[in-house]
Formats: C-alpha cells, structure tokens, sequence
DNA sequence: TGACAAATGCAACTAAGTTGCATTATAATT
DNA sequence: AATTATAATGCAACTTAGTTGCATTTGTCA
C-alpha cells in the first residue's frame, strides 16, 4: 500500500483513503473494473457514501496520468485496469471474464507493415478477440 | 436500389422507404454512421419525421440478420457500416475518419497462435488502429 | 497549526439507447 | 382491387452511463 502512497506523491496526487482504495482494487483485480463494480466494492468499506461523480473523476485523473488504463470492449462500457503495458484481450462472450495477451511483437509487425502501404501516423491500436472461455465452452 | 430490396426480400423484411433510405445511406458511406449521422441524412428526405427509436431498432434488426455491421470505437458509441465482411480500421483521433485495412490473413495467424496456447474458442475479433490519417498528420 | 489547493458529495443535468403501446403501412391472398 | 395479418413506425416515458457546478471537507506542506 505504501508503493502506491509513493506513486501518488511522484504523480503529485493526493493519498485519499477512497483514491488508494480505487486503485487497491483496479491493481489487485484480476479482470478490467468498471464504475458500478468499484462502487459495490467500495460501499462497503465507506458506508455507502462513494458517489459516482467521484469515481467518474478520479477514471480521468488516473487514466491521464497512465496510472490506470480505459478499455472499451463492444459493450461499449468504460473499465479500467492497472497500469499502462499495453496488451490485448480475450474476452467471454458468457461470462465477461477477460485474460491477457501479450501479441506486442506481432502487432508490431502489422504496423510496419501499415507505415509501409499507408500515410496514417499510428499512435496505438486495440486488438480483442471474443469467445468462449475455457469453462464456458465445455 | 432493387439490389437492396432484393436483399430485404431474401432477408423477409419490408422494404419500407425509411429501411431503404437507411440502408442505402450507410451502403454509400465512405465512413461508419451512428444514430445521430442517419438522423441528420434522413430528417431531410422525411420532413423531419424520424425517430430515434425506430433507427436503433433497425439497427438492431439489420445487424442481427447481418445486412449491417455494429462497431464500437473507445468513444463507446455504436457505429454501423454496410455488410458483413470482417475487416480492421485506421480511425483519426482528430477528424474521426474510419479507413478500412484487410489484414485478416495476419490475424488468421495469431489465431491459431492462441488456439495452440490456450482453450479459449475464438469467434471473432476487433483490431483498430487510432492516430493521424495523413490529411491531419500534415 | 494554519492556509491553500485538491478532493469529495450532492444534485441536477446530458446523451445514448430501450420499451410499451397505439397507429400505420407493406405484402401476400382472395 | 379489397382484405387482412403482420411488420414497421411514432410517440412518450424510461433507463443508464457519464458530466458538471457549487459548496464543503481533507490532505499537504510551509
């Protein structure tokens, strides 16, 4: 907890109890979070007293400062994980587990290969693949 | 236009003016349209008339008969564009245009990479590429 | 410990998308 | 051409994600 006191004194943040408690949870999530999870999760430690408003806020706070990421898978609803690696994702179809993939070397491929045929300037790209997961497809 | 009533035919819907003004209207678009694109474009051949509850549910019919296709970039808005062969995008963070790329022999690929590396069954995939399209890269 | 800026709660708002119901239009049938 | 069943539409009310202005509270640092 103190690793992430410490990353929020170098991103000149304030260490609120509610903002480590949101990024505790993003961290140790093993799926990407969004507002109504982390407001569920935090009601219970803050007697129910978490708005959305702030959640929204701190999602952009956190995000600019590449502490947290925004996904947008085809639901079209905004979730958060952990810091900025970027990977890619396969995502359940059933039950909206979602793993990680590291494809970066491939993907860098492709990009080259765009530069090459075309004059658009990449600056980042998102890849999901959708299915089943392994439970959910026997 | 009889190619698209034909396609109504062959899909058992009515070829009703505003299903054919819409369908064609995002057959001829060089870019994705959302609901508010289409409104504008119909509101003018229709007298003001169209609703917005009439687009989405056509956009839910014609998409699940896949006569159209949805796609939902980071600003989680849902977009839709004629057919339904699968490709990938360069979308302009600055004027929002959306080119198209074929890369489904690359993507093919790391299909079959994850499908030797985990359980997961694959179904379909979203690959896009944000940054400058060479006019706002200039 | 005091002061200032940042963080928060609250409530009202916007905008995307959905739904039930009454009405209208299409297409197949006679 | 008239009839009819069904699909399509308009309307209005609703839901839900996300935003914003403002007053209050809380961390931080001098």
């Amino acid at each position: 907890m103190d690793e992430l006191k410490q990353l929020l004194k170098i991103n000149k943040l304030k260490a609120t109890p509610i903002r480590l408690a949101i990024l505790d949870f993003i961290k140790n999530s093993s799926t990407p979070l969004n507002e109504l999870d982390l407001r569920s999760l935090l009601n219970k430690s803050f007697k129910n007293k978490m708005t959305k408003s702030t959640l929204y806020r701190e999602f952009k706070t956190l995000s600019q400062l590449s502490l947290i990421k925004e996904l947008v898978f085809k639901d079209g609803i905004r979730r958060y994980e952990f810091g900025n690696h970027h990977c890619h994702h396969l995502i359940c179809s059933n039950c909206s587990t979602v793993t990680h993939l590291v494809l970066e070397k491939d993907l860098e491929k492709l990009e080259a290969k765009i530069k090459r045929n075309t004059n658009f300037k990449i600056s980042f790209h998102t890849l999901e693949f959708y299915g089943l997961c392994p439970s959910c497809s026997l």
